[in-house]
DNA sequence: CAATAACCATACGCTTGAGTATGGATGCTC
DNA sequence: GAGCATCCATACTCAAGCGTATGGTTATTG
């Protein structure tokens, strides 16, 4: 069983409150994430956080972990599966465009880049999509030097992205035009 | 005279702490805007600052408007100016990547999305610029739908590369390679 | 069914930072 | 140079949020 989502009032492990954390900086960012804030929100009390964590940084430490490992594995495998190589970047996008949900905590961590136990995450996380994003770039086609400047020129789009749609609100675009958007940013970057 | 960066002892304006405020907020953040580290840094005390200003928000409210209109007039107006519409993309690119300091303000705020305050203002400003860069690449030849959309993958690329390397420091690139890769990014990103 | 461990509540102390009250110092103006 | 406006210092209050101390409750185990 475990259902660890709402308060089903059972006692809680540190994994519930990691869980909860991630869903509170998904939400409203690394700043608002504390201790009592989150104890309400479990139906608890402080005391319960703190026989379970030492500190408010330990939380987050762990929280943070927790997400690096939860990871992406399963998109990267799926890509790494398809048999023609010239076929996975379109899919890849596609498949990142469309599903909003797993980079919140992403975009969350983004804005969150002044407080030092965030960046090393965020630098080993980035530094493994963009050596992914090399490789499928040289598997496509483009020599080494090349592959590389456009995994770097891809992935800043993907971030800057982020950060302009669903972080800041820009000109909130339609489905139609959002998909002609991810088509026209596949035309472009694709090699070939 | 009016020298108003180091500690002249001077009376200070309502214009001094804005400037002091922006110039601590591309250094730390939103996040550190403090009234009393402010005073600190001016060598006076709160009691000057809540002369000036009725409350906190209120200093960054001056302080955003400030920057706002203080903006990259003289760049767009400059850009505008070139004779060939061609020539303009590959110009703009190497002006934006070659100047630093401008962008640190922009990518401070791009961090702090989360208050309310700054939302605004950096819709209106990231509006702005990309209504710019649609212009340049209509102008360039790009038929206007794919011109806005090649003009919100350039942004996108523009306010990911902002956050990737000098708010995350992703692998401390060189000199020579960024411009390989300030290079790679022109003729991907301009038609023809 | 004790007894021990795991979990949580209540009540406190401490620090930080915003905002207020008030009086003193400095400049401007007639 | 007297008087008013401008600017700043000092000394508070108040709320938020982290962390601690301690005792109570629920589960688990021999």
């Amino acid at each position: 069983m475990n259902v660890s989502a709402k308060p089903e009032r059972t006692r809680l492990s540190a994994e519930d409150w990691e869980d909860a954390a991630l869903r509170l900086i998904a939400d409203q960012g690394v700043g608002a994430l504390a201790v009592e804030a989150l104890a309400r929100q479990l139906g608890v009390t402080k005391g319960s956080f703190y026989w379970h964590f030492r500190t408010r940084e330990a939380l987050l430490q762990a929280a943070l972990e927790r997400w690096e490992q939860y990871g992406e594995r399963e998109v990267i495998s799926q890509i790494e599966a398809m048999p023609d190589p010239r076929a996975r970047l379109p899919e890849l996008f596609r498949r990142v465009a469309h599903e909003i949900a797993p980079h919140r905590v992403y975009a969350a961590l983004l804005k969150a880049l002044d407080h030092p136990q965030v960046v090393p995450v965020m630098a080993r996380v980035s530094q493994r999509r963009m050596e992914f994003l090399t490789t499928i770039y040289r598997e496509a086609g483009l020599p080494p030097p090349e592959a590389l400047n456009r995994a770097r020129l891809t992935y800043a789009a993907y971030v800057g992205f982020l950060q302009l749609n669903f972080t800041l609100g820009l000109p909130r675009i339609s489905h139609e035009e959002f998909d002609a958007y991810v088509e026209h940013m596949i035309t472009t970057l694709t090699p070939g």
